[in-house]
RNA sequence: GGGCGCUUAGCUCAGCGGUAGAGCACUCGCCUUACAAGCGAGGGGUCACUGGUUCGAACCCAGUAGCGCCCA
């Protein structure tokens, strides 16, 4: 065979962009809906239409990307089904953003010709992660490739809205919501962002005299809405005054003073203020108490309530209403800053204001149900299981779901409403009846990609694929949406696919972090931009980076050292390969039997076998950090830095023995490349196709375990050997020889296990055969064995006093500890007998070294 | 306010009842023809603190302190 040229260094550029153009061509991300075997499926969580891929995507991905590669070797058939969300508020905000600059706004535009801007929008810049996704190494199957706004998955929600319409789990109501007066628009409760933010606390005196009371608050402006003061019933201070009427200042409103039992007596004074048109809680004591509620603010936040603040913005109006309080001596005591929790819309960062409003809801409480239910009783599994317990805290106490939202890009809510006030839900394939206008809002995005799992399949038709992909095997995603999306695919598919769960298993991952642990973000700086690494460092270091720090659950963090260090182990892998190739390594006969081959041979085999399954093992948990450890140290501590060293000997010598050790090298690493391929792609598929002109490793078969090959002496054998030699060098730098040079030795090794090894101990260590006039100078006896070393000279007695000091300190240590156990009563009678074995095989060979070490210390000329 | 988690080498983490580990960083010596993106050797930790259980605790239990996350 002839071997290609490679060079000395892994160029990914070179490799990556071609490699995963022969895939796609070659239909190898394809699934085939009409094969016989076994399913394997992963859908995509669907980024944004808007997004770029940020390096929480490309920890994401990799995982999927293991995955699935992984499973297609194991010779399932493998789907990957990748697409975009079409993310409602975040598209309107750019498109919008884009009309800005013309001078223009939506309401220019009309709604139609707005939204076909969008779709304008999308076919022209939308998407710019899909390509970035190819530059990662991404296998997903781009046949498949789907959008929450195509034409299949809108029926899909028009058809489950439907039914769910039908079945009284969808209704309209008027509730206090969370509103964005930036967005104009509703947001459910995770779609804003909680943060400690600096405020105002102001205690305002309502009332006079006896009859007054004080209340505390955040936002004093909204005085203007209140329609009672609430303290608590138990509450001594304040129960003369329940029933009560006080006075609002600046308004001349009267407003009663009422009990409830929610009202804390241990903040501020005890006694609060309701304004049960913007506040949450403020409502649902209103409602308990049958309060009127007033609206003082518009849409944007401007408050309407007529009076000198009217027109002002909800900021503006804040100070302007604690001045005139002041000037009315109403204010009682301010404390500013004051550290409160604020809502965030988490789309543009706007402070959020509840709001009054008419909106469509989803009754989550069966769907919810029905979603923990599936786990608790194992349908679905919780990877790892410790968040399990955050999920049943979210789809056990889930509110109901606001489902509108006041946007033009989105699914339009089926909805039409007739001109004597009916209300007809239509379904995809039904028409209105004449003369009915439709319900303006669109659907929240989390709708439609609740519907993601089986949406993307055909549903609501039976499609083959559906039959076939669905449920799902995995889901791969971050801990940080497992309420709300996640969650909701639960709900979504019990519910439309007859209670079977959209997943087997949901594997979560972390967040990534930088080296320092804290959370990457563009103001800090300290983001890593996955295609800036990709470029560096190419798309396996990026990869194997991320995946190294990858726990189940746990947050990973990466540091530019890292990625470099992934790229060495990348060149490492290339050129360790390399020198396979250049020594004819070979896979064109089978494996000889253990019996044919040498220690060497049998060990680095039993050790592939060892790392094989538990790679495996690695892989049904999702410990991609413990995988990826097990082939970095395999790769390099065994293969590269002992197995090759003792194969280039095996090799020199020719005969039997070199071939056998080139099918060995040939094996080895043809499993190797294997075993990293779902990790490491580019760099794997260039080696492999090297190595045994094959087409792709992607179509090789995935490793197992060959238990005929687990060889325990050998390992015990190989280690001794690697002991020995490890010593003689700690000798040899001590003793300042440098590494090249030759020194003459004899070898005693009769005694030891290691006679055999004795070419590899003498080239290893580059020790020559004794001449004439051999003159030992040093002695080293290890084990049963010994070695004489003639260093042509004298040696350095006082660095080889402080090793061997050293050495027998360490002894003495172990031999006291030891002897103090084997001492107690009580171990002895009470620990397994197997520990006291253990115990007592260290005393003696802590008892030997002492003895040998004390010996060769005793042989040392006096300094 | 409620809940969860973490605290092990300079950094990031593994180990979860029987002699403290890895990667990176650090020190020393080396361009030894696969690889200097490399090779060889080495230094470095009262496993947060205080008690308890146990023959034996980084590991189990209780408490304390600090940090982080989620929910309200």
């Amino acid at each position: 065979m002839t071997t290609p040229e490679l060079p000395t260094q892994y160029a990914p550029a070179d490799v990556e962009t071609h490699s995963y153009q022969r895939w796609v061509a070659e239909g190898y991300f394809t699934a085939d809906v009409g094969s016989d075997r076994e399913p394997y499926t992963i859908v995509l969580p669907p980024p944004n239409v808007t997004g770029v891929l940020h390096i929480g995507h490309a920890l994401d991905h990799s995982i999927q990307d293991a995955l699935t590669r992984r499973a297609r070797m194991r010779g399932l058939e493998t789907l990957w089904l990748p697409g975009m969300d079409h993310a409602g508020i975040a598209t309107q905000n750019v498109v919008e953003r884009e009309l800005a600059k013309e001078g223009l706004s939506r309401h220019d535009l009309g709604r139609e010709a707005f939204v076909e801007r969008v779709w304008r929008w999308k076919e022209e810049s939308g998407g710019r992660i899909l390509g970035q996704m190819v530059k990662l190494g991404d296998g997903v199957d781009w046949s498949r490739e789907r959008f929450t706004m195509d034409e299949g998955l809108s029926r899909a929600v028009q058809t489950i809205f439907k039914r769910l319409f039908d079945d009284g789990l969808i209704y309209r109501a008027e509730r206090i919501i969370n509103w964005c007066p930036r967005c104009l628009t509703a947001l459910s409760d995770i779609e804003v962002d909680h943060s400690e933010d600096e405020g105002e606390l102001v205690s305002i005196r309502y009332g006079e005299g006896e009859a007054s009371i004080v209340v505390a608050t955040t936002r004093a402006e909204t005085m203007l809405g209140d329609t009672a003061v609430a303290v608590h019933p138990s509450d001594e201070r304040y129960a003369h005054l329940v029933g009560t009427t006080v006075e609002v200042p600046l308004t001349g409103r009267r407003i009663p003073v009422v009990a409830d039992e929610h009202v804390d007596p241990e903040f501020g004074t005890g006694a609060v203020k309701v304004t049960p048109a913007h506040d949450i809680n403020d409502f649902e004591i209103g409602r308990r108490h049958g309060l009127p509620s007033l609206v003082i603010l518009d849409e944007r936040g401007v408050i309407t309530a007529h009076g000198p603040f009217e027109g002002l913005d909800r900021f503006e109006a804040r100070p302007a209403v604690v001045a005139a309080l002041r000037a009315e001596g109403r204010i009682v005591a301010e404390r500013r800053p004051y550290l409160h929790s604020v809502g965030h819309c988490s789309r543009c960062k706007t402070v959020v204001e509840p709001r009054l409003s008419l909106q469509w809801f989803v009754n989550v409480q069966p769907l919810a149900k029905a979603a923990g239910d599936a786990v608790r009783d194992g349908r679905t599994r919780i990877h790892p299981p410790e968040l399990a317990k955050r999920y049943f805290d979210w789809v056990d106490d889930m509110h109901d779901w606001c489902i509108s939202r006041q946007l033009w890009w989105g699914h339009r809510i089926p909805v039409w409403y007739g001109p004597d006030g009916e209300t007809v839900c239509v379904g995809p394939d039904e028409e209105p009846p004449p003369g009915y206008v439709q319900d303006p809002d669109v659907l929240d995005t989390w709708f439609s990609s609740g519907l993601w799992p089986f949406s993307t399949l055909g549903w609501p038709d039976r499609t083959a694929d559906l039959a076939r992909f669905y449920p799902t095997t995995v889901l791969v995603t971050g801990y940080d949406i497992l309420f709300f999306w996640v969650a909701r695919m639960m709900m979504f598919g019990l519910y439309a696919m007859d209670g079977v769960p959209p997943f087997q298993t949901v594997a979560l991952h972390g967040i990534v972090r930088d080296q320092y642990g804290k959370k990457m973000s563009k103001s800090t700086g300290n983001a890593v931009d996955p295609l800036d690494w990709i470029s560096r460092y190419g798309a396996d270091a990026t990869r194997f980076t991320l995946l190294r720090g990858a726990s189940p659950g746990s947050d990973v963090a990466i540091s530019e050292d890292w990625a470099a260090g992934s790229r060495n182990f990348c060149n490492k892998i290339w050129n360790a390969t390399r020198f396979a190739l250049m020594n004819g390594a070979s896979v064109a006969a089978p494996l000889p039997a253990p019996a044919e081959l040498t220690v060497a041979d049998r060990w680095i085999l039993s050790r592939l076998t060892a790392v094989t399954g538990a790679i495996d093992a690695g892989y049904d948990d999702f410990e991609f950090a413990k995988i990826s450890d097990q082939l970095y140290h395999f790769a390099w501590d065994e293969v590269c830095d002992w197995y090759v060293e003792l194969a280039k000997i095996q090799i020199a010598s020719g005969g039997d023995v070199a071939e056998r050790t080139r099918l060995v090298l040939g094996h080895v690493f043809d499993a190797l490349l294997r075993l990293l391929h779902p990790l490491v792609p580019f760099v794997t598929e260039e080696l492999w196709r090297a190595l045994t002109g094959g087409d792709s490793v992607m179509k090789a078969a995935w490793p197992s375990p060959s238990e005929a090959y687990a060889d325990r002496p050998a390992e015990e054998e190989i280690a001794a050997l690697q002991e020995l030699i490890t010593e003689v060098r700690r000798f040899r730098a001590d003793q300042g020889l440098k590494p090249g040079q030759r020194v003459a030795a004899r070898l005693s090794l009769t005694g030891t296990a290691l006679p055999a090894h004795e070419p590899a101990i003498r080239t290893l260590l580059r020790l020559d055969e004794p001449s004439e006039g051999f003159t030992a100078t040093a002695r080293l006896a290890l084990g049963a064995g010994e070695i004489e070393l003639d260093t042509a000279g004298t040696i350095d007695v006082a660095a080889e006093r402080k090793r061997l000091e050293k050495d027998l300190a360490g002894a003495r240590k172990e031999a006291a500890q030891a002897a103090g156990k084997l001492g107690n009563e009580q171990f002895m009678a009470k620990a397994p007998d197997e520990v006291v074995a253990k115990v007592r095989a260290r005393a003696l060979q802590a008892d030997a070294d002492i003895a040998r070490l004390e010996g060769q210390l005793a042989a040392l000329p006096a300094a």
